[in-house]
DNA sequence: TGTACATCAGTGAACGCGCGTTCACTGATGTAC
DNA sequence: TGTACATCAGTGAACGCGCGTTCACTGATGTAC
């Protein structure tokens, strides 16, 4: 049976310091993140914080880790939207769609991950890695995917040294010029579509008039047609 | 006649605080940025910085125009490389690998401007405008160029309302239309240069392995494809 | 040339603030007898 | 059922620190007479 809650114990105390968190980082970013001012917010005393995070930097990578989880989450769910085989063009695009949608949906989580890091912060890989590789995962999985299904262009891209990869392939056993294409096509797709996103969450291109649902159409488009055979 | 420096009087002073401001965000950030760090920094009290800025804000709007100014140099420069009404095709390859170029050598001046916000601070737009439309107008004046030479492809871009685009191209007598256009493939490429970039100078694409200098290559090569008209 | 004065880039002390973290504690709860 | 004890999530006070900014000041310089 479950040891009933105590009374001086707030139930949930650990989630609403990170929802607290959150909400300080959308107030004023990840660099301004203060312990005292989420125990302010949640009338709580600053040192309770510490029967739950041991100091300052565990609570932001715990933070990091989530929004890995979370924008991971996001990623395989769309991907799975289209689970046939004969769809894979279908999961390449919703997989797209869901990239851009779930930061437009958390903007401060997509750049603590994918923007500048927090300077004097140096995540601790071997805690973040399963989360990113994971959240990385499905786009990589969907290229192999086309790659497999003969729908992938093989031509003149740049290969990079796949070994470093970290496991981003479940499927390790893959031959290692196909996993270095499938990798490589996975870092071109990613760059471009990062490039819009990043530029519209910070702001960047709505001053100059862009609409970026249509810009992110357009290049979702353009990688179709740039590295996918058409049926 | 220029008045003598007095022995008192630091030569230089307001450059060496810009110079020590950048070497204090080299290590920890613009967010991290102290007044008081910088000081000890130079040898000098605190109160000092006070009479080249009037606050902290100041001292970040004047890096940020600095930097657009750096950056607007580096890419205009480039361009007139190549002067010649037909080396319309290498004056955008050389505009391209310069903003590579220059975001590698100057990573901390790229971030701040193109980066995650800097928390807290609102650049005061009226002051900065001018250095950031300067910088942004080399590559928008290159595209034009190329719209002219009729090697611009015309199909199925998505375009912007160019009216809020505040006076990047200099000629703005040009018919709108056109202006839009040229306008809408300078913010694809801009999304697709800063994309990689962006991932490369975050530190986020080396640890995958990637060979930047080649995926950035291809990229330019990949524009060219998809936007000009070959000779 | 000598003297009185204005200028102004620098100084050190101080203000009030918020921060992360530690420490000994308290007091409600659960448990063993 | 009653009592003594262990547990442990919370508390308030304190530590040492660095910050931006203000203030009255100083002292070298340039200048007017």
């Amino acid at each position: 049976m479950a040891r009933p809650v105590k009374s001086t114990q707030i139930p949930n105390l650990k989630e609403s310091i990170k929802d607290a968190a959150w909400h300080q980082i959308t107030l004023s970013g990840p660099s301004s993140l203060s312990l005292r001012k989420i125990a302010r917010e949640l009338h709580i005393s600053a040192p309770a914080i510490y029967n739950y995070f041991p100091d300052r930097d565990a609570l932001v990578t715990a933070l990091v880790i989530d929004a890995y989880l979370s924008f991971g989450d996001s990623q395989h769910t769309a991907k799975n939207h289209f689970p046939e085989e004969d769809q894979v063009l279908e999961r390449f695009r919703e997989t797209g769609i869901a990239y851009r949608e779930w930061a437009i949906r958390y903007p401060h989580r997509y750049l603590l991950i994918f923007g500048t890091p927090v300077p004097g912060y140096i995540p601790p890989m071997h805690e973040i890695l399963p989360a990113m590789v994971r959240s990385m995962g499905a786009l990589a999985e969907v290229i192999a995917e086309l790659y497999r299904a003969g729908r992938l262009k093989v031509q003149g891209f740049p290969l990079f040294d796949a070994g470093t990869c970290g496991g981003i392939f479940q499927d390790a056993a893959e031959p290692k010029q196909e996993e270095q294409l499938v990798y490589s096509v996975a870092m071109l797709v990613w760059s471009r579509v990062h490039g819009i996103v990043s530029l519209e969450v910070t702001g960047k291109l709505p001053p100059f008039g862009a609409d970026c649902s249509a810009l992110y159409r357009y290049e979702l488009d353009a990688i179709l047609r740039e590295f996918v055979i058409a049926a």
